[in-house]
DNA sequence: GTCAACACTATTGTCGAATATCTTACGATC
DNA sequence: GATCGTAAGATATTCGACAATAGTGTTGAC
């Protein structure tokens, strides 16, 4: 998959600002990352280069890099985009996709339930988050742009971030089942080619994480102030 | 500006590559770049990698960076997604935004035409391209989403390499002068606070972009293909 | 006791050399 | 004559050392 060694980093640490390896705020340093993924200084600097360009770390002239904090506006802001986008999106796939695109999202769904079910442990995060990822790809996947999908997926990026922050006190499991619910619903919706309820029940969906993310959001905000 | 080294490039790389200094497919070999810009390979290669992320060059794997090759598919997928974003974004704007707001913009279409009458030479086109950034970027200043904001930049980049390409004979002095009258247009329902309408407006500006560059892309698919 | 200048340390950013990969040209074989 | 393999050259990528900048603590003056 990666072709070269910045490549690679690129997604080892991608995956790791995903799952919250390192604390909002936290600074990013050379040595540490040399250390911990095993390279040299030239492809580091080339991974965060563009995980700065996606928003994924910021960048401070001579001070290096850092994990973005977090707020409470900006992951609603976000979300209000990747719901205009999301929408959209779904629209378009409801309109131009065909059967095989209905079996990617049913095989999808199936996937994810089989993984929210034997979800055990941090790894199985990894992979429920795989999967949900995947899920809601093959929604969209049959809009036939290619750009609204790479700014749905600069997006998704984000909110899975803020969604994973790791929040105390949160029954993961029951959150997860809850999910399997709507995402259920939503593939009802689109199998029966119902696109308005379809967009509206994804909007909702989207706005459920969000209210998730905002009422745990306190709790993250002494996290953020701690990191060094 | 710029910070570092790297910024620096990567500005100026930027803005070459939005002036068209480099050819379509064009493969951007570090050894030229690094005559060019007059620096060593690494801040280089950090640059591409930002650019990369951006879509504005493209990275393979041990054989460098290219410059992405146009296609009319994806100017009108482009395009429709920008339609999407500015939509949205000038509606939020002539919502929230203030006397201040419309100040902005007044002034910055002042700019615009006074760059559009005494455009004379390439120098010119550099200086009435910035203006008219500033004029797109002042209307939807005020829709209070960062996100949006970053979104909407990076369509516009896209857009503009797409409308800087160097079509063969055509007369830039006339396009230059139709879309004064346009851009007035959706300035007055703006100021008027017409949403619909300025939304609307804004929206065939956007359709008659595509439509130049669709409209000229033929003499320029020669050049794509002769690139090396 | 406070503030500012200075030196020192930590860290980032950049350069040139070494390594790995790709491309091309050539020749052998079918 | 075409195709495959191979070797040489070109190019991209990575490594380690150097230079430049920011951060920090100390000293000294007022």
């Amino acid at each position: 998959m990666a072709e070269t060694g910045a490549d690679r980093i690129y997604e080892l640490l991608h995956a790791d600002l995903m799952r919250g390896r390192f604390e909002p705020g936290q600074h990013l340093r050379s040595s540490l990352l040399r250390e911990v993924y095993e390279c040299g200084i030239s492809p580091l600097r080339e991974a965060l280069h563009r995980l700065a360009s996606e928003k994924l770390v910021i960048g401070h002239g001579h001070r290096g890099f850092r994990v973005p904090p977090i707020s409470g506006e900006e992951i609603r802001d976000i979300t209000s985009l990747r719901q205009m986008l999301d929408i959209e999106a779904l629209r378009r796939s409801i309109e131009y996709g065909d059967d095989e695109w209905e079996a990617t999202v049913v095989a999808a769904l199936h996937r994810l339930n089989k993984a929210t079910i034997s979800m055990t442990g941090d790894g199985g995060a990894d992979e429920w988050e795989a999967r949900h990822r995947a899920f809601h790809r093959a929604l969209i996947g049959a809009c036939e742009s290619p750009w609204l999908i790479h700014m749905y997926d600069l997006l998704y990026d984000q909110t899975e971030r803020y969604r994973r922050l790791r929040f105390s006190g949160t029954d993961r499991g029951k959150l997860v089942r809850d999910v399997a619910r709507e995402h259920k619903k939503i593939m009802d919706a689109v199998l029966e080619r119902r696109a308005d309820k379809a967009t509206s029940l994804l909007s909702a969906h989207l706005e459920d994480t969000v209210r998730y993310v905002l009422a745990n959001i306190g709790n993250v905000a002494l996290v953020t102030d701690a990191a060094e």
